[in-house]
DNA sequence: TATCTGACAGATACAACGTACACATTGGCG
DNA sequence: CGCCAATGTGTACGTTGTATCTGTCAGATA
C-alpha cells in the first residue's frame, strides 16, 4: 500500500489538509524532480492562457494536457483535481498583481490596490466564477497583507482594520463582478459597444418595462448619460467607500 | 420544418433574444397548456430545494427530473438549457426577497435592503456561484427598482443614483461572497465553529505564516477578537459605505 | 358527441467531461 | 552499471448536458 503517493482523496480532514498544504510546498520547491517537463507554474500558465482566451469552460483536463503536449492525466501529478487546478490558476493571476506602490498615505494606497484589483479581474474575467474572494493561497493573502501595511499606524484595532479592508475589497469584488457579467453578455452575443448592447437587449427590456413594475429603472434608462462609462461608475463608488472610511473611523 | 417550436438554438442574436424573452413570458402565462404537470414555478422550486440541500453541483437535469417525477428531458420544454434553469432558480430566490419595507428615509431603506440581500444569499449560498449580480430577470430587477424609489427626492441625478446603488449592492455581493466561501469551506470539512475551523486550517496557515511574507496578517490573527462575528463584520462595513454616501454626496 | 391537433412528456442515444488505475519510462544516486 | 522513486502514458468507467424521435393527452371544432 503506497500511502505516501496520493495527494488526492475525499478522506477525512487530516489527510485532506496535508494534501492542500503540499500543493504550495510543491510550488515553492525549485527542481527536486528528475524529469521536469511539467511544473505547477507551467500548468498554471497554460491553464490561465486557455481561460483568458476562451473562458473557464474551455479549461478541461484534456485540453490543458494537449496545450502542454502531455497525456490527459499528466497534470494530476501536480494537482489533486480540477478544483485545485483552479486554485492554482487564481493564485497565479494574483501573483501578477502589482503591490509595490509607494504608499502616499492609506487612501492612495487602498485606492491603488482597488484599481489594480479591478484591472486584474477585467483582464481575467473568469476569476469571478471561482466565488472565492481571497482564499488562503500565497498570492491572494498578499492582498490583505498589503492593505494592513497601508492602514497601520492610524490607531485602528485589528478587527477594524480588517473591516476596512473588507469594505474596500468587498466593493471591488462585487462591483467588478457586475461589470464582468455585462461584459460576458456582450462578448457572447457579439455586441461591441453600448448602443449595440442596448439594441440587443431591447426586446427583453421592452417586455420588462411594459410590466410597469420598474418606473424608477425606466427613468434611469432615459435620463442617465454615463451608462457607457464603467470607469466613472467604479471610481465614483470607490471614492464613496473611501470617504465612508474617513467619515466612519475618523482617519 | 417546424421553425416555431424551438426555444433553444445557438442561432444568431435575433432568435436567441426571442427565446430568452419568452422564458419570462411563459412564466407569466397562467395556464395555457392542456397538461400542466410541469410549470416553470414547480421546476424552479424543486431545483432550488436541491441546491439548498446539497449544493449547486447536485442540481442535475436527471436529478431534477427524478425529484419532479418526470423523464430526464421533460424540463427542456420550459428552459432552453441548464443556464436558463439557473437563471430561473436565481429569479425564484429573488422573488422571496422582502422589498416592502416602510422606508424611513433612504438610509434605513438601503440598510434594510442590504441586510435582506445578505440574508437571502446566506440562505441560498449557491447563488454566489452564478456570477451575475442583477441580471435582467423580473425579480432581480426589482432590487435596483426598490433602491431607486428609496433614493428619489434627494436631488441625485440618474447616474449618481445608480452609482450609490452599485456601491451598496457591490459591497453586499462581494462581502457576502467572501462569507459564503468561508462557510462552504467549513461545511465541506465538517467544522462547526470558529475554533474548529482555525484548528483545521492551522497546518496551511502555519506554513503560510512561516514564509514570513504576512506579518500584518499574522498580527491580525493574534489580536483580533471579532473573527467569529460575521454580523458585526458585515454591518461595520455596511455602515461605512452608507456613511460614505452621506459624506460624498451630501445627502 | 366524435374527432382532430398541437402542446406535452418519455425513451433512446451520443459526445465530452473528470478521474481511478495499472503500466512504462526517466534519470540521479549508490 | 543498475536500482528505485518520481514522473508521464494508456485505457476505461461513470456521469453529465442535450439532440432527436416517438407516444400521448386535453380541449377546440365539427
Amino acid at each position: 500500500m503506497p500511502a505516501q503517493q496520493a495527494p488526492a482523496g475525499g478522506t477525512p480532514a487530516g489527510a485532506d489538509d496535508k494534501a492542500q498544504a503540499s500543493l504550495w510546498e510543491r510550488l515553492a520547491r525549485p527542481a527536486p524532480a528528475p524529469r521536469t517537463t511539467l511544473t505547477p507554474q507551467r500548468i498554471a500558465e497554460a491553464a490561465v492562457a486557455i481561460a483568458d482566451a476562451e473562458g473557464l469552460d474551455a479549461v478541461t483536463m484534456r485540453r490543458l494536457a494537449g496545450e502542454l503536449g502531455v497525456a490527459p492525466m499528466a497534470a494530476y501529478r501536480y494537482v489533486s483535481g480540477k478544483d485545485e487546478l483552479i486554485e492554482l490558476m487564481v493564485d497565479f493571476v494574483y501573483g501578477q498583481l502589482p503591490l509595490d506602490t509607494p504608499a502616499d498615505g492609506w487612501r492612495d494606497a487602498m485606492r491603488s490596490l482597488a484599481v489594480h484589483l479591478r484591472a486584474m479581474t477585467l483582464a481575467h474575467p473568469w476569476t469571478v466564477r471561482t466565488a472565492t474572494p481571497f482564499s488562503l493561497t500565497p498570492n491572494q493573502l498578499a492582498v490583505p497583507e498589503r492593505a494592513f501595511a497601508a492602514l497601520a499606524g492610524h490607531g485602528l484595532d485589528a478587527d477594524t482594520t480588517m473591516a476596512v479592508f473588507r469594505a474596500v475589497s468587498g466593493y471591488v469584488h462585487g462591483s467588478v463582478a457586475a461589470e464582468v457579467a455585462l461584459e460576458n453578455l456582450r462578448r457572447e452575443h457579439g455586441w461591441s459597444d453600448g448602443d449595440q448592447t442596448r439594441a440587443g437587449l431591447a426586446p427583453r427590456m421592452t417586455w420588462l418595462m411594459n410590466t410597469g413594475r420598474y418606473p424608477g429603472y425606466e427613468r434611469y434608462l432615459y435620463e442617465a448619460t454615463r451608462k457607457d462609462d464603467p470607469d466613472w461608475q467604479f471610481e465614483t463608488g470607490l471614492d464613496c467607500v473611501l470617504d465612508g472610511i474617513t467619515a466612519h473611523f475618523g482617519i
